[in-house]
DNA sequence: CAGGATCCTTGCCGATACTG
DNA sequence: CAGTATCGGCAAGGATCCTG
């Protein structure tokens, strides 16, 4: 007999992205957010990063994003917060076992995102071009 | 030299996630986007679904998200937008290829929520419970 | 060094009304 | 049926200043 623990509680369903309030939709964002997939990336298989580390190494983010962005990882489980009381501080940051179980996937959002990115580029460019002339009233 | 970062939005690269200005961050987001992902889930391999199909089978999306990822989609060039000069109108949207070459990795997203949804959900509630067991100092 | 706190802008997104 | 148009709340996210 299953006595594992339950789904949730209000909600005694199978986990189904596709329903409304089920929570393997809110665990989908979590794959989703711009900085939490390149945080995790950066992460990767086995690192173990300070904090200026990753800030240096994702271009862009800005130190309240980095913070909030680990601090989300943390509570879903995804990522270890190592801190040694020392002056001045020093945390480390790295994958925990289920962080790990996302690392292939993430690796290829991303690859797919470098490796397409050029088509949809070109495609959204294709597009506003067609918009641009549709927009013009009596022609073609 | 050049160890600086300035090869981003106008110099020529290779795409790179990690850069603050690639599109590949942005194409990205294509496979991030909460409807995004289920939109493209629900169009599947080979289906041809109307407006009013999706919008049933997406539980929660409002008529203006659908309209607007649908939209953005087929900007992107990952969606086909097929309108029948019909009345009432009848307007049918499937896969391109570019969208069908991102069917295995979004199945790959919605089945990693659904099988560790409750994982995160559990690790959420003990991160919550601990923060609030250390903001006890005052009161009691 | 690794954040916390604050202010403020952007735009996401829902709700509603209307159209061909 | 499949949209378009508009208003508005509110949360994401950026910029800046401050601290142990």
């Amino acid at each position: 007999m299953d006595t594992t623990l339950e789904h949730c509680a209000s909600t005694p369903h199978e986990p189904n992205v596709f329903l409304d309030g089920c929570f393997a939709r809110e665990a989908m964002t979590r794959l989703g957010g711009k900085w939490t997939v390149l945080v995790i990336k950066a992460l990767g298989p086995q690192e173990r990063m300070r904090f200026g580390e990753l800030r240096r190494k994702l271009d862009g983010i800005t130190q309240k994003m980095l913070t909030q962005t680990l601090r989300d990882l943390e509570r879903d489980g995804m990522v270890n917060r190592l801190v040694y009381p020392t002056m001045p501080p020093r945390v480390e940051y790295s994958l925990t076992k289920l962080g790990l179980s996302t690392v292939d996937l993430i690796e290829a959002i991303c690859d797919w995102a470098e490796q397409h990115s050029e088509e949809v580029r070109l495609a959204r460019i294709a597009f506003d071009e067609r918009a641009t002339r549709d927009v013009q009233p009596i022609s073609g």
